[in-house]
DNA sequence: AACAATATATATCATTTTGAAATAAATAAG
DNA sequence: CTTATTTATTTCAAAATGATATATATTGTT
């Protein structure tokens, strides 16, 4: 989803500034599939004020920028039930590690082994996170499918990378210090 | 990865050209994890061009533009070899079809069916795609590594959905005609 | 208590990436 | 015979990314 539709679901869930947007779709249900920074978010909210999709109101602070709080108007709240229609496009994963793994062969082993390793971390870190969610409850079905579709995914995952890891490893044809010979 | 490193891995099997790249990329192992466009590749092979890590040589066509093959240097091999041993960085997933599901509720079921119905098609095709690669057999064991894992996940999040596509279409809060009240 | 780290909050900039279109002919499919 | 696909590169506007700048409150650590 582009940045402008992101900022409307997430303002679809209540008023926010662009620091809350980040923050909610960093530990929210977004989470799992999309990824927005600083630099997205505030170009992106500016414009939907110009379109008249969100209203902002600003509150004075000291000691830091004045917080715009945006508020999804009935026209935003339009656009957002129109952009979930429309055709969506296929789901991509991006995925330096497995592009490694691609390698494994001509990756010294010890590399190879450290970075399957860290990976099953961050793997049980996302789970960890599903979990969590689960007992914290849900605000919407959606919200508790996508819970559930995450952490079956990962746990596939991970099952899937400790069964098969030998093969990656076991046969490497470059071992640590034969070279040299 | 960068669009310099990718062709950089492509070129790494073999020498080719621009529009190759791009077609080993979506055919290839890498279409699992990765996507790139030609705006990427050709600007990306001038640069690794005047860096000196890929070379070139041109095969004058008649009724099309000329064909630039790029071969990987020495430097260039180095460079690759460098690149995959960079810190990764975690996986990312970006999914239309999750996203849509997150407002499962406030959409028609009927159109929440058909995004699961298609989603589910396109499932199908990866698994496909998976199975041929398989009978064709692998240049790596990355590559076999990779095209099983593509197959496990394939298949975890299509059992999910199908288990759990009730929790989303049965719950609907808002029926097709309620909102203009 | 002092110090470091993190959280709050927005803005901006250069670099990359993306998606689309322009161009043009050979080849495959119906 | 006509249409669709494949071959092949280039270019462009629009969007996304990552980093940095700014400045203070709050929390955590020694």
């Amino acid at each position: 989803m582009d940045a402008k539709t992101l900022c409307l679901a997430v303002l679809s869930q209540g008023d926010a500034s662009g620091y809350e947007i980040r923050k909610a779709v960093q530990s929210g249900p977004f989470g799992h599939i999309q990824d927005i920074g600083y630099s997205s978010i505030y170009p992106a909210l500016s414009r939907l004020l110009d379109d008249g999709l969100v209203s902002v109101t600003e509150y004075v602070q000291e000691g830091r920028p004045d917080k715009k709080v945006y508020r999804l108007t009935a026209d935003g709240r339009m656009a957002l039930l129109g952009a979930l229609q429309e055709p969506t496009e296929p789901d991509k994963t991006r995925s330096d590690f497995l592009f490694r793994m691609l390698f494994a062969d001509i990756l010294p082993p010890s590399v190879v082994e450290q970075m399957i390793d860290e990976r099953l971390e961050e793997i049980q870190t996302v789970i960890k996170r599903t979990e969590t969610r689960t007992k914290a409850g849900f605000q919407s079905t959606g919200d508790a499918f996508l819970n559930g579709f995450a952490a079956a995914v990962q746990h596939a995952m991970a099952d899937y990378i400790e069964d098969n890891r030998y093969q990656l490893v076991g046969s490497s044809l470059v071992p640590q210090r034969a070279v040299a010979e």
